[in-house]
DNA sequence: GTCTATATTTCGATAGAC
DNA sequence: GTCTATCGAAATATAGAC
């Protein structure tokens, strides 16, 4: 019995692999069942019979961690503290970033389901953010320094730009540093 | 025969307009030949008459007038001016910016040809910043600044995050400021 | 020149053999 | 339980009538 669904449970984990890497690469709609199955050396069918439609195979394949952020103890943390946060988030080095998240960013702005799934997470890290920093319009600076590494994120982990991918995660944080922090202290104008 | 020709060119047109606005709200693979047609109140057939293909009619869609960028006269504007250029850009009022760049940018990440555009665009644009602003690391500043503006516009334009919708694009603006010139302008670290 | 009809392909999903 | 075979749907693309 136990060897049965630990079998099962392995190749369940194959699928999931390669659906994770191929809905990261290619995204939802070029993503084709048949492909993760030869991928995963399986039967098509066997794909669907584990997780029912592809739509239940991206779910169960970008489905995450709820959020590993643990931001400090509590928010006794100051701001600069939350920008190196920010900036060490930025899992910059490849692979760094789990696929699942690759996953979800790459279908994010063609796949209904990801698009909420991305405004979901974006907004919870926003008022996490929110919640970190003084000022009135702490609710648009989040919004903006959780963008700016969104924008980031995609020229680098997506997109492929050379001139980001040339650079170390160092240099990345180094200059990025004090445009977080003059977002994150509000001051007069 | 100018007749012919121009009542062609207007059909053309309103093909197009359909088009960009199919291809900006859903992007490239769940738009459908079908539904451009019906949009512009024409034969599916003709759409494929004039374009060719799927492929044909998005290249025509998204193909832009190359870059109005214009920035100065020269390059004797200063960093500052290039900021506020760059804040200028960002279009975040509704519409603003070109349907056919919405299409380009909704499909950047999951369509081949999309991404290659996007990229080409990219890497333009912060070749030119990179040649407005100081310093010995000056590409990756640039390429920085230009990919902040990109996940804000993701933010906005695409993903529609109310706490960036909310905002006016004076405030985003006001806020982005200090972070652009922060990069920008090197300092001693 | 414009549209009707259909060919062709591809893929998601299902039923049944082994 | 796993795979073979196939169904059914949807879309691109083509050929030919009008």
């Amino acid at each position: 019995m136990t060897e049965r669904a630990e079998r099962r449970r392995r190749t369940e984990q194959r699928i999931l692999e390669a659906a994770r890497k191929l809905f990261a690469d290619l995204g939802f709609e070029r993503t084709t069942i048949r492909a993760v199955a030869k991928a995963a050396e399986v039967d098509p069918a066997l794909v669907m019979q584990y997780f029912g439609s592809k739509q239940g195979l991206f779910s169960a394949a970008v489905a995450i961690a709820p959020a590993p952020v643990a931001q400090g103890d509590g928010g006794e943390s100051d701001v600069d503290d939350l920008v190196e946060q920010l900036l060490g988030s930025l899992g910059l080095k490849m692979g760094e970033l789990p696929q699942s998240s690759l996953a979800m960013m790459r279908s994010m702005l063609t796949h209904p389901e990801a698009g909420a799934s991305a405004r979901a997470v974006l907004s919870r890290q926003i008022h996490q953010v929110g919640e970190s920093i003084p000022g009135g319009d702490a609710r648009l600076r989040a919004a903006l320094m959780t963008t700016i590494m969104l924008g980031v994120t995609v020229g680098h982990q997506l997109l492929e730009l050379d001139e980001l991918r040339e650079a170390s995660q160092a240099d990345i944080a180094r200059v990025l540093r004090p445009a977080l922090r003059a977002i994150a202290h509000p001051q007069a104008e």
